[in-house]
DNA sequence: ACCTTCCGTTAGTGCCACTAACGTTTCGGC
DNA sequence: GCCGAAACGTTAGTGGCACTAACGGAAGGT
């Protein structure tokens, strides 16, 4: 945090774009600290997730679910297999694909970061310690 | 558009930092398209608007008011001084700095973008056509 | 047989958030 | 007055993510 925040005008305050991305990126970094205790990012969680829920699948049909573009998803999945949390295997019926399969080491690693993940989403939701009812200044 | 999107698993579809994300990219797009037509970018905008705001101030300030950091700060306002929106004098009174002053052209240039902007916000808080009142099957 | 489409892969671009280090200048304490 | 801490502008570079372009190989439609 090298930039102490200053007093944002008025005139870029109320842009909605603007609140949504900063919301964006409060939360990327919350979720994107957590995964990292484990050295993942979003993607490879991403990634783990689509494939406990709907088993194998080609690349290309992780990227559909997962909106990660198929370019990116060679690397991602090359750091999976690598932790040997999936394995990359031909598809025999359709030689183009690739059947990506969720090794138990990988539904382990999917178990751990779930948790951060849901650590996260709590610590997003509830950043205000007192909700009180008597209601804010800026109300 | 490459990639055609698919269905998401229920386990991606339900994390709040997910939705966040994707709001923010979509309504990054929609500002960084129309920003584009000017050959702008939202940083340009946030800068001209807050000089317009309150008045000259060191690029510092501007970092602090627009939440750009001062290392990429550097590049949008040599981009902005080359297009004559912005004058940058040493400031006489504390050598560090510099001073930053609003031209005329520049006044010009937010107005346009600040139209654009303004266009992206409608675009962005009313993409359902009919707000029909019975309401929609997942409700 | 063609042509189109899909697939995985490589390479590269652009935006943005962020860090590190630098030389200069100013300020606060002593 | 001096010295160290802090602020400033600048340069350089990193890393994540969204996205494009092009390829060779394989499958599918007609």
């Amino acid at each position: 945090m090298d930039q102490p925040p200053g007093p944002a005008p008025t005139r870029l305050r109320a842009i909605p774009s603007r609140l949504i991305a900063g919301a964006a990126i409060a939360a990327d970094r919350i979720v994107a600290d957590r995964l990292a205790t484990e050295g993942a990012r979003k993607w490879h969680f991403a990634v783990l997730a689509a494939l406990a829920e709907t088993g194998a699948a080609s690349q290309a049909e992780l990227g559909r679910r997962t909106g990660i573009y198929r370019s990116d998803m060679v690397a991602v999945l090359n750091e999976l297999a690598d932790a040997d949390c999936v394995r990359r295997d031909p598809d025999p019926v359709d030689r183009r694909r690739n059947v990506i399969t969720l090794t138990p080491a990988g539904r382990r690693h999917l178990e751990r970061l779930d948790a951060l993940v849901s650590d996260a989403q709590r610590e997003l939701l509830a950043p205000s310690p007192p909700p009180s009812r008597a209601n804010s200044s800026t109300c």
